[in-house]
RNA sequence: GGUCCCUUCGUCUAGUGGCCUAGGACGCUGCCCUUUCACGGCAGAAACACGGGUUCGAGUCCCGUAGGGAUCACCA
């Protein structure tokens, strides 16, 4: 049926060796955009096709990190390694049309024409026994498999972000496709893999723009339509420089330990490289529906923390506080040293918001939210301590006296209390309001501190306040 | 070194030949709001890498230079 036949299918292929990091975050992004943009596949390929360097841990970081960012892909993720005797069947394949050969050149022979190659400041390429015939090698001799690529003429790609972009076809290596103890190279496997799963748009680093043309070639060989493609520029660390391991280039799960939500990094990482006008706040729901290729911006992007924090900030803030609470229960309640009780949830599913409107990164929130918890004495920041200084306690006591003697605990009721103290001690407002800030917040941002006081109830303030003179 | 790609405020970017006295966002500075810190509001400093063309007119097109990046494995 015509009508069940996707117009795109995508794919996220990532190589198992290491965590998701940002740089293949953002790729899986766009590819998942791009696909659920026209209602069509997005698909997850696990390119293993090098067994040393492959681990179980790697991929199961990677569908962690994938499904953090919440980018569900469709069908079960494959395995390009158990694709093998498939890429093998092509590679015999393209030797019987004479679209490849086979090499008996040892490592020596290969490594010695790539240096001279180098000296003389051409290109090497691979091609020892493209003009040899197979009889000249020992019996039985071990034998790689490489394409024949064209001598003549150009190859021309016509990238989707980079635009056209041509390469003369004698700067094209004979690279191997099927190794000499029989398994496929990536090169071969990427376009076998994403010509059977009838992938239609690859997006991709682009630092596979090279290999492009090498691929194409495979393309051409097979007789076989190319996807359209786009090469999008890398990420850069904060200072500009090339993301490494050791330097600045973390795994998504990162990133969520650092604080940061998931929605938040979907718009920052759309906004890395993509843009729609001024729009700076897309919503993913948004991101599908104006997300294009077109507007893939070309040059490589700086990671910059202070946007991610504001961004962060404002996804923060758009959470309601039952969702809040739940992201940050575990770490709270391993602060306070104990499982939240109900009066504590009650308090929180008040006090929360004021809390989100002050943070960047989830902990921001969770540091603050112990201040609704029953955790007495407080422990103060030295900030706190230091407004608390002096005949500060003894004037909590009195408030605290003055606060006992409220009957309806409602914060006009609470400020009107506090406000009579204030006139009767003829003392400026701030000058009450301040200790009694850090004393029942201990020094932990809030929001307006009457209404805290009616969340927190009479007795936790009351008790707070008289903390100061025990101690 | 060969090949290929890139280049607008500090950062992410808008800009597809006249709408650009180059716009927005983050960050920064100042002010306002204010019982802390934020949020929010207002104001401000801040960029077309350089040099040649093409054109009546160039940030926008072409060429060169410089700078940055990618790649050159029987890795992916």
């Amino acid at each position: 049926m015509q009508t069940d036949m996707p117009t795109v299918v995508t794919r996220f292929a990532p190589s198992p060796t290491g965590f998701l990091h940002i740089g293949g975050a953002r790729t899986a992004l766009y590819n998942w955009l791009l696909a659920r943009h026209f209602g069509g596949k997005f698909l997850l390929r696990i390119e293993d096709t090098d067994k040393k360097r492959s681990t179980n841990e790697a991929i199961d970081a990677i569908l962690e990190g994938m499904k953090w960012l919440e980018l569900d892909w469709d069908g079960d993720a494959i395995s390009q390694a158990g694709r093998a005797e498939r890429h093998a069947e092509i590679a015999r394949e393209l030797l019987e049309k004479g679209k490849a050969y086979k090499c008996f050149a040892t490592s020596e022979e290969l490594t010695a024409a790539r240096d001279a190659a180098r000296a003389s400041g051409g290109n090497f390429r691979g091609d020892l026994w493209r003009d040899r015939d197979e009889g000249e090698a020992p019996e039985g001799a071990p034998y790689s498999i490489r394409i024949r690529m064209p001598r003549e003429g150009e190859t021309t790609i016509s990238d989707a972000v980079q635009g056209k972009v041509t390469v003369q076809n004698s700067n094209l290596d004979d690279m191997i496709i099927l190794r000499s103890d029989g398994t496929p190279t990536y090169m071969l496997a990427v376009v076998v893999d994403d010509h059977d799963m009838g992938v239609t748009h690859i997006v991709r680093g682009d630092d596979h723009l090279n290999n492009a043309f090498r691929q194409h070639q495979i393309y051409e060989a097979m007789g076989w339509t190319p996807p359209v493609l786009a090469h999008i520029p890398l990420i850069h660390g904060p200072d500009g420089k090339k993301l490494s391991k050791r330097h600045g280039a973390l795994g998504v799960e990162a990133y969520r330990d650092m604080g940061y939500l998931p929605a938040a990094m979907r718009n920052y990482l759309l906004r890395l490289g993509w843009s729609h006008g001024d729009d700076e706040i897309i919503s993913t729901e948004q991101a599908i529906e104006w997300f294009s290729l077109e507007n893939v911006g070309k040059g490589a992007a700086r990671f910059d923390f202070d946007k991610l924090d504001n961004l962060n900030g404002h996804y923060i803030r758009n959470l309601n506080p039952d969702a809040l609470l739940s992201l940050i229960r575990n770490d709270l309640e391993k602060e306070v040293g104990h499982t939240l009780e109900t009066a504590e949830e009650e308090r929180l599913i008040k006090g929360l918001p004021a809390l989100a409107e002050r943070a960047k990164r989830m902990p921001d929130v969770t540091e603050n939210a112990s201040l609704f918890c029953n955790v007495r004495p407080l422990s103060l920041t030295e900030n706190a301590a230091k407004a608390l200084q002096g005949d500060m306690p003894a004037l909590m006591g009195k408030v605290a006296n003055e606060l006992e003697a409220v009957t309806d605990w409602e914060a006009s009721v609470i400020k009107a209390a506090i406000f009579s103290f204030a006139e009767a001690e003829e003392l400026k407002l701030g000058k009450v309001m301040q200790p009694v800030r850090a004393a029942v917040t201990g020094g932990r941002q809030c929001g307006d501190l009457v209404e805290t006081l009616e969340i927190l109830g009479q007795e936790e303030t009351i008790g707070r306040l008289r903390d100061l003179i025990a101690a």
